[in-house]
DNA sequence: AATCAATAGATAGCTATGTATCAAATAGCG
DNA sequence: CGCTATTTGATACATAGCTATCTATTGATT
């Protein structure tokens, strides 16, 4: 009949569930000001990057790939919030750059953002949440998908 | 460049990385079989519900919406995996069954993912799989109510 | 200098998820 | 009985992820 799952049974399921619940909550959030997850996502971590970030590293930083971040910025770029500038040095390169009418959206991203996080911390420790973020830490790495923000480091290869 | 969020402002995109990392690891490995995540989770808990389960039982079971599910039996009927019954008690419903070809399927579905297991807990203990997996359920507690999938899976314990 | 390999970004096509909406069948209420 | 609300599954449309492939540019080798 019906097999119960034992914990890690369980664990890719409820892994899968519980990113997609959490980005369901935060498209909720910020639907009325235009923004999903890929754009919000994106646009905080521009605004956490170095000045004239490339596509590339921006991409590594949010952790999608090429042609995924291109159509977000193709995006934020008709709404305005962002532009694309060719840089003499590398012409095949675009650096990426907020506009000054993202701030106001910014500041909306960051406020929801801490609500959220309060909301879903509220119950739990701190030694939970680390011990939590290790293990997906290192399930990323046997994955083979080291996070991209400390591949960065990395720099080779 | 490193990142300049900690644990807890990390944790929604570190959460969202590993599960897609997951998921791609079970594609690749099942996509030789011609199966996708969607599938395979959708024949997996098939064959742990009770016979004669409808589209919205399985749908909740699985932890997807309507719309998802059906284009998901549309391509596993296709296939020849499942079928899809008008039951006489209340022509509305359609009854998802297992065919006889599913078997083989299963059982591959089955060891691929314990090996998927076993090659993603390897260097972690119990205790920190449990506590992360109680984080995971408290947050998914947080968001919108208990995942429907996960209170089938409690209740046969 | 010319050629070939590598890189950055863009495009196309696939899969998959969601919301909104629809038709059909059922259930409930007057 | 007849009207309305609810439920079930299907469809349409939008968002977003991926791989494969294309163009333009750069770099390296001969």
């Amino acid at each position: 009949m019906t097999k119960p799952l034992d914990d890690k049974e369980q664990f890719g399921l409820r892994l899968g569930l519980v990113a997609r619940l959490w980005r369901a909550e935060i498209d909720r959030r910020l639907a009325t000001f235009g923004l999903t997850e890929s754009r919000w996502l994106t646009l905080l971590h521009l605004s956490r990057l170095p000045q004239a970030a490339t596509q590339r590293e921006l991409a590594e930083a949010v952790g999608v790939r090429g042609p995924t971040l291109v159509r977000t910025l193709d995006r934020l770029e008709a709404e305005g919030l962002i532009e694309r500038r060719t840089e003499a040095s590398d012409r095949r390169t675009k650096s990426v750059h907020l506009r000054a009418e993202a701030a106001p959206v910014l500041e909306r991203i960051e406020a929801t953002a801490a609500a959220v996080r309060a909301q879903i911390f509220s119950d739990l420790s701190q030694a939970e949440v680390t011990t939590c973020l290790k293990v997906l830490e290192q399930i990323a790495g046997k994955l083979g998908g080291t996070p991209r923000a400390m591949r960065l480091a990395d720099e080779d290869r």
